[in-house]
DNA sequence: AGGAAACCTTATCC
DNA sequence: AGGATAAGGTTTC
């Protein structure tokens, strides 16, 4: 199943994006090779590698390679500077859709602007100078759901390792010009999987999780794009009725899945860093920080999340 | 209704 | 070095 951030059907690519072909690809054999260039930032190392995203691989000192809506994608950043980026990309000529990175980047969203939302607030400000470039991707909501089920109270790197594992034995194997690769699972073939075979990828106790979510979406295929069409708070309850699904998974699988940038997800780090530099480092329940954040940051709650996150551990490796 | 306790496994900390 | 603690929480009791 693949879904469209509904944001994105009609999303409209600025002028100060630029696409330059380098490589028409005429021989079936030869990849596409182009360059991006945007006014908007984007750091690819910063973006790719964070918390938001699991399956991009840095393979060479340069190249980042991962898998956009089906299509295998390598990446790298040729320029970045204050006014603008530049990314050289390589892609099979089987690819045949249009604007898939810009899309997927979503390079129509102004990050100057909402640079300028966060100049009032201290810690907002010191984030977005330390991680310029990061930015929202728009994933595929089915692999945010099941992507994040498997993120709960766990780490990283695991749930990195879960997922490679989880698509190499379940996902469709495929082939293009760079040789062959593994899709992300559909629920139906997740639904036909035992739990057990998931607690031999290493899912621990969200094996269950993700078998019993499989299976409901397997046998309400809607179910999703019914998701997109619901405002924030009922697009969140119906979620949270799904296995291994509460309100943080939720609030993920909104924000990075559906483009809701009201969402605010609640996980340890924003939990640390919120209490200390909101609330004088007093404890505060997370549905109450979750509330924080939304009315504090709001239309953009998701985008300071996201650089609260990557700040709150930033501050942990220093 | 609200708050512990249980849940798997692997990084990371000290 | 290796035992303790924490990790992008949810469910169950
Ligand atoms: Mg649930």
């Amino acid at each position: 199943m693949s879904l469209t951030p509904s944001a994105n059907s009609s999303s409209e690519i600025p002028d100060s994006l630029k696409v330059i072909k380098l490589s028409s690809g005429h021989d079936a054999r030869d990849p596409v090779i182009f360059n991006i260039e945007s006014e908007e930032p984007l750091n690819l190392d910063i973006t790719l590698s964070s918390g938001q995203t699991f399956r991009w691989e840095k393979e060479d000192p340069d190249w980042w390679g991962g898998i956009i809506k089906g299509n295998r994608v390598f990446l790298r950043q040729v320029e970045i500077n204050k006014s603008a980026i530049r990314l050289e990309c390589k892609l099979s000529p089987s690819v045949k859709q249009t604007n898939l990175l810009e899309n997927y980047f979503n390079l129509n969203k102004n990050y100057t602007e909402i640079y300028s939302a966060f100049e009032g607030d201290p810690i907002l400000k010191l984030a977005a100078l330390k991680y310029r470039g990061l930015r929202l991707l728009a994933q595929d909501p089915w692999e945010m759901l099941i992507s994040f089920i498997l993120s709960s109270a766990s780490n990283i790197p695991r749930i990195r390792g879960n997922i490679k594992r989880m698509c190499e034995e379940f996902g469709d194997k495929k082939f293009d010009v760079f040789g062959e690769f593994h899709s992300f699972p559909s629920s139906s073939v997740l639904a036909s999987a035992s739990i057990d075979d998931f607690k031999s990828l290493g899912f621990g106790f969200r094996a269950s999780y993700v078998w019993e979510t499989s299976l409901k979406i397997a046998e309400d295929p809607g179910f999703l794009s019914k998701i997109a069409s619901l405002p924030y708070i009922e697009a969140k309850d119906e979620l949270c009725k799904l296995s291994g699904v509460g309100e943080k998974i939720a609030d993920c699988v909104l924000l990075f899945g559906f483009d809701r940038l009201e969402s605010f997800p609640v996980d340890t780090w924003i939990k640390k860093i919120v209490e200390r530099y909101y609330f004088d480092g007093r404890a505060i329940p997370v549905k109450k920080l979750a509330e924080f954040g939304r009315e504090q940051f709001g239309d953009y709650a998701g985008v300071a999340q996201q650089y609260l996150f990557e700040y709150a551990r930033g501050l942990e490796s220093e």
